[in-house]
DNA sequence: TTGTAGGCGTTATCAT
DNA sequence: ATGATAACGCCTACAA
């Protein structure tokens, strides 16, 4: 593939020959006839400027395309407005609502998104991070559970309110907003236990820690159950792929009749593959997905999956920080999100229906035991 | 679903109480007993510094977690580093390498990217543009090929690099990295009417800009060939649920031999749609994508799509801006990019070769004609 | 209603 | 090798 570039050697526009300074309020102003704090008025205070010259600088911006500054509001209030918002990728659709919900939020209270990406890396985290509070940015959002200990430092000292959402970090930082997958893990097995399968897998893949958080949750219940475990997984990209080869890989071990994925992109992979091998689901195999993305409504029959609340993550994070800024506070403040079941054909009526109640059930524990079980409150 | 939130009312870390003000060069230097100019200097031109004070410093911000301000640099310089980078959505997969290619290029060069997304809606992007400038940017890359009219005036007036990706505008701000859609959909269109289809639909959703040039070149194909158009298109999001639809309704009325989807997702729909309703893929219908994201290897057959080199528009158009940058001048630059099949089983082996010829030759018209037939250089 | 002075935290420049 | 000073562009506070 071979890019072929022109460039265009004539211009239409002559101010397009050669760089040119940005303008600045001393220039609306002088134009105007007037000081750059009656300007600065315009934009903050409009009501304090007469009309007249008020009319006549919305002209002058108006002309000049004017955008005003922010950088030197950010250095004299030591307040960017901005809340800095570090997700492992771009690729993994789960933090597209994620990023709703906090923009959503944000703009309500007039704050802007500072969004990086980690790539799955604490390094690289470590890395978005220091730009981010370099930019003096006034709050954060995590949403990763592990850090450098550089990183850790770095926040501790930052002074501002951070938020880690997705899972419930063993030592928050401040507040936190995450689902316990372990345990939610646990209970879905569980129940496709006393459903009556024997043979549940789980199926894995791109090992970030919540796939791991979630295999321990599997791994707890069959072995509670006395049942034999099934993990297959897979280190790389997590895609339909995966869950495809994850399926032929089982199938030449032992045939599962239940297959647990990490998350939807998998069990969509699984489904494919079991139409491919005309395996019957849900009657031979069940196949539960994890997050509940639009693409569990995609295939026939559509993907039982555990839908997390992605947007109201987001959500409550920003609202958190936002409160704390607000009240010039910073506190600890955790809290527990439960799921919910998205139906779908991929498992049996009852299958689903026993889920939900082991989730259902999982909440009530959590609304009752969360807070002396990982706090000891005061 | 009902979030529990716990506030925890003791704090093990007693600098957890209240907001903390950021520590600053000064604070440093009064520790480590040197000016701050002696520690702006460490970060900026270490070996300046003696080795000891450099010992002392580098302690002192360890143990304070310290990270230097950029604001006011940016302030004083009036240069940030930054390139802002704007994108439609980011639940569209096709972003996500661009993102890569943009970044991976900016680190190279030692410049950073800001992200923002527009939602598909050109006054969002007004007010995203306005706020990327506002913080002072140093380049703009936008992923849309339409701007307001306000904007448009801003960005002429910014007087800084702006690079328009994926399409190639009417009238390019500065520099343009990007595909000819329309005529990419006119040479697949007419390599399958070559190939013997006679009833070649074009599936289109969420009519963005480069959807409708798609299709319109689609329909030139047809109509030059004396065909029957087969248009259907949704609104809203496209996913595979689209294709899913679209291929019913499509049967309802005149069954295709042939479908052009706008991307790969809706072809992906149309494909699981096909194995539904038993229809032979490709000898009763064959199937086109667009875009050649992962997703086309997850099937079985694999989706044919058309490639469209993403992350190499973002490395090319962050590359043009860096020289831009560096050379202090601003300066018209287009670039067409050709696309290139992802062969797989939803196209015949022969109609797969013929679509390779037809965008073979399309680049090689490309690249003798684009200058002279777009921009009349002089 | 508008203007003036000073400061935000860095770095360029000049001085020691 | 290190320090002192001024400047970046806006906003707060005060003055007219």
């Amino acid at each position: 593939m071979l890019p072929i570039s022109i460039i265009r050697r004539t211009s239409l526009l002559e101010i397009y020959t050669s760089m040119i300074k940005r303008p600045k309020l001393q220039d609306i102003a002088k134009q105007v006839g007037v000081t750059k704090m009656t300007v600065s008025r315009f934009f903050n205070d409009p009501n304090s400027v007469a009309l007249k010259t008020r009319e006549r600088i919305s002209e002058v911006i108006e002309e000049m395309g004017f955008i005003p500054n922010r950088v030197p509001a950010i250095m004299s209030k030591s307040s960017s407005k901005c809340i800095g918002l570090v997700i492992p990728s771009f690729s993994n659709l789960v933090f597209a609502e994620v990023i709703d919900g906090v923009e959503e939020t944000a703009v309500k209270y007039g704050y802007s998104v500072l969004l990086m990406h980690s790539g799955y890396d604490v390094h690289q985290e470590e890395q978005k991070i220091a730009e981010l509070i370099s930019y003096q940015v006034d709050g954060l959002i995590l949403s990763e559970p592990e850090h450098t200990p550089l990183t850790m430092k770095r926040l501790l000292k930052a002074g501002i309110p951070i938020a880690e959402i997705m899972s419930l970090p063993k030592v928050p930082l401040g507040i936190a907003c995450g689902i316990e997958h372990q345990q939610v893990a646990t209970e879905t097995t569980l129940a496709l236990i006393e459903s009556g399968r024997r043979h549940i897998a789980y199926f894995g893949a791109r090992m970030d820690k919540r796939t791991y958080e979630r295999q321990e949750g599997y791994l707890n219940a069959v072995k509670q159950a006395g049942l034999q475990s099934l993990v297959y997984d897979e280190i790389g990209r997590s895609n339909f792929t995966t869950g495809h080869l994850l399926l032929k890989r089982a199938m030449q071990h032992t045939p599962p009749d239940a297959i647990i994925c990490t998350n939807d992109d998998v069990a969509m992979g699984v489904l494919m593959g079991c139409q491919e091998l005309k395996l019957k689901v849900p009657d031979d195999l069940s196949i539960i997905g994890y997050n509940g993305l639009n693409v569990c409504e995609a295939s026939t029959p559509k993907l039982c999956s555990i839908a997390t609340p992605r947007r109201m993550m987001g959500q409550l994070a920003m609202e958190k920080i936002i409160a704390q800024l607000e009240a010039g506070m910073l506190q600890h403040d955790l809290t527990y999100l439960s799921v919910t079941l998205r139906a779908g054909g991929t498992a049996t009526a009852a299958e689903q229906q026993k889920i939900k109640e082991h989730l259902d059930k999982l909440n009530l524990v959590m609304q009752q035991n969360l807070s002396e079980a990982r706090l000891g409150v005061a």
